[in-house]
DNA sequence: AGAATAGTGTCTCTTAGACACTATTAT
DNA sequence: ATAATAGTGTCTAAGAGACACTATTCT
């Protein structure tokens, strides 16, 4: 790690006006996959030692920017994940930034926060590697059961209110399966991101309708009737539904 | 957190050398509403002096998060709004934000953007304030007609789609009006964001669908037949519709 | 045959788009 | 009367919800 010149003024104190100290700069990654027949995501423990804020909560994975190696901000929320998860291009996307005074005992900081999307297969990785400070933990409403340490538990909130908000009208949950999967497996993992349950034909109207589906032409044997596979089409991001779904 | 076995003693209090140097933090507004028949945006004017980035060239409103004065970043944000505009009370939401080893020549910096909706008639004090580094510049496009500063033509991008993504579903365009408007004057705004005409007989039925505006009882006198005043409703946010504005 | 899941047919309801129509003002 | 803007009536199309129906597999 090379050290840069740091002795030299700070060129922005230099210039003049009264001297801003910097806030703390962090990220955090609200990293969620389907497991067990739940939404979950991942957390780690807070070490035990003295002099550490909240001490053996539970947090979301993250840190701080560490401006020799992040050339920017998702860079660091990717270095993040990877290193808990070995998982290097997830669905990604920034749900905003959370900055105050209070926020963190140590001082006036501002965290990013990005939510990943992953499928569960490609964490099998993930289990080997480390370590006992690691678990899922099952959402449940707008957050998880044990309290968070940080304000971590609004940030959580406002991820799953973004998820959810985009589940209503855009593709997104389907990148939480893995890359081929039947219409009935994505029916259900977009009923179990919103919490109630979706009208079968219109759903599968819908998803058919978007343009978004390549029909892999093989079928997945589960038992009982065989279901079509398909695939998400190869295109940058989500596909937009021009209406929502309607209550219950 | 990075890694639970760091060499050095706390990361945190050795912020101010190699290990974890603290970015730069600022906050830049995208101060939007209608003047003259357009969308235009408030822009600033660097300082010509010697030292400082983009010398001359027009900026959002924006600057260092002062960690003495802004208890959080809405804070600073409706702080730099009331000091260029004197408004203290707009429709203000947070687009994002973006940092980078390279996006500010002073170093790894991190700003976090904010979009603020002011109805013209609340400038009438601004106008006398200061000052000749400010204006307000047409959006045209995806942008304005002169190069911005720093990176801020993609902040203004971003704020932008924003802005033109929730008029197509939600009330928002509302917040660019005086708080009396006519049906008529709306529906001017919704196309002035979008860019395109919309169809009366729709756009009135959703408007009036939404239960967000309240009759005034009053008409506007315009010269021709006069026009119902609505105000909107005292509520929090936005109202949001089930279904976008279609195609054309 | 029965259970279970995959997938369709078809009706109703809501709302956007199109567009022609009426209503109210000023000149 | 004419121009201009405000506001309505009404038809069509698309897609969501409801729900019953058929289809294909297993035991």
């Amino acid at each position: 790690m090379t050290k840069p010149s740091e002795p030299i003024p700070d060129p922005v104190e230099a210039a003049g006006d009264a001297v801003f100290r910097r806030p703390l700069t962090t990220v955090d990654v609200v990293i969620l996959t389907i497991r067990a027949g739940s939404l979950q995501v991942l957390l780690v423990q807070r070490p035990q030692q003295a002099g550490e804020p909240f001490p053996g909560r539970w947090a979301l994975p993250g840190g701080f920017v560490d401006v020799a190696r992040d050339r920017d901000l998702q860079a660091c929320a990717l270095r993040k994940l990877a290193e808990k998860t070995g998982v290097d291009s997830p669905y990604l996307e920034q749900v905003g930034s959370w900055g105050s005074a209070t926020r963190d005992p140590r001082g006036w900081s501002t965290t990013h926060v990005y939510v990943a999307l992953l499928p569960d297969e490609t964490l099998a990785l993930q289990k080997g590697g480390n370590a006992a400070d690691l678990r899922w933990a099952p959402v449940e409403g707008e957050g998880v059961a044990m309290p968070l340490a940080f304000d971590h538990a609004v940030l959580l909130g406002a991820a799953l209110h973004r998820v959810r908000g985009k589940t209503e009208y855009t593709s997104l949950p389907a990148h939480l399966l893995p890359s081929a999967f039947t219409l009935g497996e994505l029916q259900h993992v977009y009923e179990l991101v919103l919490g109630r349950s979706l009208e079968k034909k219109a759903f599968r109207t819908r998803m058919l309708a978007g343009g978004m589906l390549e029909d892999l032409g093989a079928q997945k044997e589960t038992g009982r009737r065989p279901a079509l596979l398909y695939r998400l089409r190869e295109q940058a991001g989500l596909v937009y539904f021009t209406r929502s779904f309607e209550q219950r």
